[in-house]
DNA sequence: GTCTATATCAGGATAGAC
DNA sequence: GTCTATCCTGATATAGAC
């Protein structure tokens, strides 16, 4: 079956599709390579044909988001404006991963993931620097902690499933600003 | 061993206590008994012994949060200012339990824990719709949820973990209104 | 590429000795 | 109250047939 050549990575997707989903509805943690296999139809044996270990899995599934990041972090960099654009550019990275968002964010087995892999928690550290700015006061930390912790959260909502992303967009960045605009140093 | 009578509940303080500290570390779900046994230097059984299922040790580290939350609740229903009043009460509830939010806002593990215990879940239920109020807009409902966020989130931190817990106090309180405000129907 | 079967290990939980 | 020993279940992972 599958005639030859071509077998673009569509295993891999379909692995990557359903593991997604059920990581954001039960955790990384909570979910097994069983449940995987059956939201498939396929044996455990299937799934491990396409990913040596779960960490692969994990990996692909957030390895879209942090291609975003170093996008923006490196448009940022080019940036005059650094802290004005990154609001944005963070809220975008939110809505176009929103479910990742809300599946890994704050789960225990991608933050060991995280820790591990240090090109990884270095451009997360980066994006938090650039977010304060030099010597940033508490009030400051404060917000920005807030800000971060925000933009995953949304994503965690279920009773804002319903809003659509554009509005979503819309108050999360002027929300945002508000945010840190009111922890400022140079504030007008 | 161990004089007769006056057992207090010190074995159960001091499960709960190295439960706490491990969920703070690892996540629920990443805590296994045998690691709480360790942690204490003794067996898995001698925890048995003070906790029949791991879902008890859970409702006893949650549960002194718990009891606020019903403090706080009865406290804001009879304010003239619920929402206001509410705003410091919850920054309170996260200064006081600081650990314990970080531990288990997001767990799997504790969100099935609530879904299957009513009580919780509508205590949870209620505090939101107070924050909300009547009828919000989108983005009134998006400012409550970044600041529910926001509130768990600063207890993640480990960036914050120097700021002292009056200042920490200070500026989310003074941050959360203004996000609240910035969104309220009838601001000034 | 997918299957069945299995090895290996760790988790929650229990029984019973001390 | 704590221990050792054990049961049962489910998890990751592998081997080898089809």
């Amino acid at each position: 079956m599958g005639r030859p050549g071509a077998p673009r990575g569509q295993g891999r997707d379909r692995v990557v599709a359903a593991a997604l989903e059920l990581f954001s509805e039960r955790g990384v943690s909570g979910t097994s390579l069983q449940m995987i296999a059956d939201s498939l139809g396929v044996g455990k044996a299937s799934v491990y044909y396409q990913f040596k270990t779960k960490d692969d899995i994990i990996q692909a599934v957030i390895a879209p988001a942090f291609e975003q990041i170093r996008h923006i972090l490196a448009e940022t960099e080019a940036s005059p404006a650094p802290q004005e654009t990154l609001v944005a550019s963070l809220v975008d990275l939110v809505i176009a991963h929103r479910e990742v968002m809300a599946a890994l964010s704050y789960d225990p087995a991608v933050r060991r993931f995280l820790e591990s892999h240090e090109e990884a928690s270095a451009l997360i550290l980066k994006l938090g620097q650039t977010l304060l700015g030099p010597a940033p006061a508490a009030r400051r930390r404060v917000a920005t902690s807030m800000f971060g912790a925000a933009l995953s959260g949304v994503g965690v909502d279920p009773n804002l499933a319903d809003i659509d992303d554009a509005t979503l967009r819309r108050e999360l960045i002027d929300l945002g600003r508000t945010l840190l605009h009111a922890s400022a140093a140079n504030q007008i």
